[in-house]
DNA sequence: GATGAATGAGGATTCATTCAT
DNA sequence: CATGAATGAATCCTCATTCAT
């Protein structure tokens, strides 16, 4: 991925840090400075001004999660689940694991806490509800092609996609919330567990398996 | 309740507002005092500071939501769930429905929305970690007694009732999160079926009736 | 007058006096502060912003020079024309000359510098060019009155006096831009007697009696 | 003239563009870069700094506007000076009557403008004092030799040449001031009849036919 | 109990300028 | 010749807080 180079990444990759360190309502032009290195007015030369970078910062987000999924070749949808419920708890749980791609996963450990962080904006700001809204959409759209794929393979017993995708996806993001907000730390295991029950009752599936 | 007067009372629930209206990340004392109507250099005779009084709004929502629940009668399991469930989404669709004790429920959205926005802050302060967390456990708690209770009598299916309790509550708070921060104005009624798919699938029971 | 005490009129002088000393596209909230001898953010608990403060500075001039001629009792249209020519060459001659009343004179000397400053500005702002406008309708009203009397009671011979007011204006304009803004230090004098042979030409008087 | 062309010439023009656009107050670098079209950077392998360029860029009135007089031929000091009111004052009214040349008197319009723009500069930096009353004394000397002319020719009546060049300078500039700052749009026909109105009076001449 | 005056630190942003290429 | 990267100082303004009254 040649984007994944240049001052303009460098000056994203660096308030992502910061806003994970921080906290967007600590957040400020000199600290993404301070994490990036360099002069703070230099981040002026690519974004108009502070939302405009955090925003595009959004961006990574989708680039990193959700695209990362090829369609091309045709894959086994028990197998496509587990690996999605994977990718969304192992960057939480790096913190005590650790073992492989050390920067690779904690970059996106970061971006689960930016993606909290933002969305908490979302609220007041139409451009950030807009944003997270579309990511939060592309991500439901994964997982119910999963879903329906599984259905007509009749792997996955016959329950309404959508729904059920919306299900689980709000078991997600209330994992992550947790995970990042609250002090129970086995807060994303029980999550996990709780996708696995519902895949269990719902799809009559078993993804433990998969793990 | 005499605690719901008074110079302290007034500041509080003005901060409560005033942080509906703006955001944690926009709030600022001097808008504290303009939602007041009176100086903000007032608010420094009843607290230390800025994070003082915010951590003492939470309060609000405790004694709000979750002592309206009284246990000294004995009462229907099945209903307790219902109310809870009512008690959680009304305050967020009544925008629309708005009938009766205008301030009152309009008060309860506005809450809402503070919960949503200091919970973010839970991330980063130890303090609104720890209220927060205090808070989320007395309402799951309430879950938990009213599922036990329902087991016990035979009118829900035997589950795991912690569990259970916490499945919901992670649906409560999608629901909550999603209604306020993300464009699909469905969402908490959404969130509501899940809950009665739920119930209906996990516990056996139909709650829709005692809406 | 009581309203020249307090903070506000400490800023807006001071504010004035920075702004003849630095000059409107140098002028800094700063400067202000130094100027004032306190803290620059002070500034902002009496007015908007730094424009608020600026155009009310310009309220200042009206006080001065327009106001303070008083028209209850009767007077000699010669003096009062004579007067006015000495009021506005008297402060910008000052510098040399300075005999009573030090800082009285020496502050009108300054409200001409600021005069010629934020006219500037009015090129591009509304706001100032409403101000300006106002204040130089004030000035040349002023000015027609006088001609007016003096024509009524056949001192003047019988001229159009609005024109001829604005006519005698635009020398007094030049005659302060002048002196302000170029190297030429009998400007003022040129100027003034300019006048006085527009006033033996047109009005067939001599005002250096009154002098 | 050769002088005309050349990235040197290219840069002075857009700093009388942006001058003329934004203020000297709120004149940037940046924006004459935007003017220009071109790097911001590139100026200063042509230029030391900002005010040396805008210190040039008053040359370029000299040249427009005194210079274009030439003296070779013998010519009707009547003519002469009705033709110095008129290049005083079509740029100014060239908004709405528009003929020919466009480009050429738009410039010509945009000059006047900057000469007021950088005329406020004088009261405090040396350097533009200089060159503004270096430029005064060019065209005050235009009109005086025209007079001078005038009378030598018995064409106009016996007046002291200097002093009532520096009067009709007044008008001039107060025009020009005027027009630019205030809310008066008649200001310039204003002025134009004031100078019709002096000619006749003190130089016995009728300049009105010569239009 | 309540206020307005006052402040210093810090907020985002723009500035003129330099330099390596 | 021309540019884009980069920076430190300066811009205006808002902040939370203190204090005398």
């Amino acid at each position: 991925m040649n984007h994944r180079e240049g001052t303009e990444w460098r000056i994203r990759t660096a308030a992502v840090r910061a806003l994970a360190k921080h906290g967007y309502a600590n957040l400020s032009i000199k600290r993404i400075g301070e994490e990036l290195g360099q002069s703070s007015s230099l981040l002026y030369h690519y974004f108009d001004d502070k939302d405009d970078l955090l925003l595009s910062t959004l961006d990574l987000i989708g680039e990193e999660f959700v695209e990362q999924q090829d369609h091309d070749e045709p894959s086994d949808p028990k197998a496509d689940l587990a690996d999605l419920i994977d990718a969304f708890f192992d960057p939480l749980s790096v913190a005590e694991n650790s073992s492989t791609n050390e920067g690779e996963i904690e970059f996106k450990v970061v971006l689960v806490h930016v993606y909290a962080e933002l969305w908490a904006q979302a609220t007041r700001d139409e451009r950030y509800r807009t944003k997270i809204t579309e990511l939060e959409n592309q991500f439901v759209d994964e997982i119910t092609q999963s879903l329906k794929r599984g259905i007509e393979e009749n792997q996955f017993r016959e329950v309404p996609p959508k729904k059920t995708a919306e299900h689980m996806f709000a078991l997600f993001l209330h994992g992550l919330h947790t995970k990042t907000a609250v002090d129970r730390d086995e807060a994303a295991e029980m999550t996990r567990t709780s996708l696995y029950r519902l895949a269990e009752r719902e799809l009559s599936v078993d993804l433990r398996n998969f793990r």
